[in-house]
DNA sequence: TCATTATATGAATGACGTTCATTATTGTCA
DNA sequence: TGACAATAATGAACGTCATTCATATAATGA
């Protein structure tokens, strides 16, 4: 995926440095000339380490070392490993494309906003859990999300509280597919004996629809063209 | 919600019991005449803990004094605090209702099963991203469920991978809409400021639904009908 | 009877998030 | 210029957690 991070090109001057390295060879202690560690640079990081090696990777300890810098330096910028995590959504969010909500019709654009949005998700699937149920108050980037998405649909005539619904709903429908990406691609595969008609429909659906990867995509796509139907027959299609 | 463990009046002596207490005060060490621990108690006690306090109080410790017993005796029931949660997972996978299957038209009873679907996972959120990803494979109670379901489905028409696909779509937004009940009822408050359509919106959802679980059902409605209507549109309604 | 097996125990281990006293550098104000 | 607060790094604790291990004892069965 790799995240651009907001603000990548401000105060930044490490620009596209290897990583965080102070110029002199090991200083130890004491205020660095230069800060090695913002909240750029641990997003950044952050977002590297668990689309790399996992979530069960992303340590303190294993960010510190990224990092050149020792676990209780992050203690100066971040509150706490929540904060950290938090950082890392807003960032992913920001990501987001809305763009289509600018020109499409509002059915269209939220179609390509769930896809976006799932694409974004499925590399830091164990992020969902600890996203889904975050406030959205401190986190600028999915504010201005739900801002664009919500004004598209209340301009072509939806009441804002079955708005919010929509996109609580479609929302639901992405956090919960993104999961689904990370399933095994033999999470169904079972004996014949113990569900004979369930074990036939799964042969059935990998002779159509492929293995791995693609059999989720081919449930994506059939529940989200469901949903926006379902939408769209509730209120019209748009523009 | 109260889960009934699988095989609830098999071998367990304790019955109704108001926990597993050894009869004899304070026994200390060595095999007990009457085993205290086994999968079913352990089950019972996981659900009731993660129920009543949350999945973060559910620790092994907190499991061990509820059973009255030392941490390291679960580990001659269970290999791991994963297993024991896997434990968890297929009781609660049996307290779905797929009873409508036999009688109500597909789209129907898939509402239905959706709904019971949702309200058993509900409660332990936490599991959420553990279940959607773990093989069906060794969990008998979550295996006949897909039975169920699946076969309905095929029963009314829909080709086997279509089926599963489509079970897998409305799986994906259960699991979505159970994360979102778990999410605080401030998740959306935000200044009118910063998003100000967006927060028109979010106080318009206050008035037309009302607040906390009230919304997230909402939601919830919401996406499952349009997700029926979909679905139905594309295989003609049930029966 | 006596070895084996099942089931419990407490103590030790190592990983993790977090806190704290300490140290060194920078920027600001008298 | 010199004092001083603020900033940003450090290593050493701490408490919690899952897991492992050596040990103890009751039940089982040959």
């Amino acid at each position: 995926m790799d995240v651009d991070v907001a603000g990548a090109s401000t105060a930044t001057a490490t620009a596209t440095a290897d990583d965080a390295r102070p110029a002199g060879t090991g200083r130890r202690r004491g205020r660095p000339s230069t800060p090695v560690l913002s909240q750029e640079a641990i997003t950044r990081v952050t977002l590297r380490l668990i689309t790399r090696r996992g979530y069960e990777a992303f340590t303190l300890a294993a960010l510190a070392k990224e990092l050149h810098v020792s676990v209780s330096a992050l203690y100066n910028h971040a509150a706490s490993k929540q904060q950290v995590l938090l950082w890392a959504q807003d960032a992913i969010n920001a990501t987001i494309d809305t763009g289509p909500f600018a020109t499409l019709p509002w059915d269209e654009a939220l179609a390509s906003w769930a896809r976006s949005y799932r694409d974004a998700y499925a590399d830091v699937t164990p992020l969902i859990p600890v996203m889904a149920v975050l406030p959205v108050s401190d986190a600028p980037g999915s504010l201005a999300m739900y801002e664009t998405v919500v004004a598209a649909l209340v301009e072509a005539g939806w009441s804002g509280g079955e708005a919010v619904n929509a996109v609580v709903a479609v929302e639901s429908f992405v956090f919960g597919s993104a999961l689904d990406t990370a399933a095994p691609a033999e999470i169904f595969d079972v004996s014949e004996d113990a569900a004979p008609v369930f074990a036939a429909a799964v042969a059935d659906r990998h002779r159509r629809y492929g293995r791995g990867a693609a059999t989720a995509d081919a449930a994506f796509d059939l529940g989200l063209d469901a949903l926006l139907a379902g939408l769209r027959a509730r209120h019209g299609s748009g523009a």
